[in-house]
DNA sequence: GGTGATTGTTTCGCTACCGTATCATTCTCG
DNA sequence: CGAGAATGATACGGTAGCGAAACAATCACC
């Protein structure tokens, strides 16, 4: 089932939840780190920086910093891949698990509230 | 009608339309900036930058930091209030308008993508 | 009309991000 | 084994964001 949206019900659920993100989120991630670590969370792994990059369309550092900054809070971990030791396997923690549901609470609450 | 979104839907909605944002965004705009950027146009005028930073919940010089950049961009405009010239009135542009559709579209875009 | 409040901007020191280029490690394959 | 490719991290110089504090301009009001 697909998703119908007119233009303002789009705009106004970005603009509400985006509020609500920024009001309310410690962390202050960045649009890039955001998208990184929901890339994470809902695309089957493994996850390399390689190919986050690729996604993405940005280059490998930026990748790097953003599981640095990431890892710092504990949103995200890295594993060196015991198959080809040149790789990092991107893995889910607990509380990146946390964090995104309470984003998707964010969400959920900002649509119901919606008025087109 | 409210919006009924499945903590599924929601998340993908946002990471889909979000990794779009980033892959094609030629502002790279933040996360703060693009809440004040949709705040402007969605809700009804005056804008203060007063206003801005309690809606925000940031303080003032955030606003006039992303008043500059994003008034660089053209997408934002700054007026003296004639009444009280304390106040900065901040107005839209074309600019904004279309940058702001072109979002919506992306949204309604990966919403009608959408698979729960 | 002058004092204090209000508004937006600027300055300061700091932190974090950016892309390019380079590096160390590891693998591939002849 | 050894040369070249591939992967992720780091170094570098530059830019932009941050909060706190100080600032200039304007208003309000006694």
């Amino acid at each position: 089932m697909s998703l119908a949206l007119s233009p303002s019900q789009a705009l106004h659920l970005w603009h509400s939840a985006s509020l609500r993100l920024v009001q309310s989120d410690a962390h202050d991630l960045t649009l890039r780190q955001l998208s990184i670590l929901l890339h994470i969370y809902l695309v089957p792994p493994p996850h390399t920086v390689r190919g986050l990059a690729a996604t993405l369309g940005v280059t490998k550092p930026v990748i790097t910093r953003a599981l640095d900054s990431m890892g710092a809070l504990g949103l995200v971990r890295r594993t060196r891949d015991e198959k080809d030791k040149r790789n990092v396997i991107i893995q889910r923690t607990v509380d990146g698990a946390l964090y995104l549901e309470r984003l998707g609470d964010i969400i959920i609450d900002e649509g119901r509230e919606l008025t087109p």
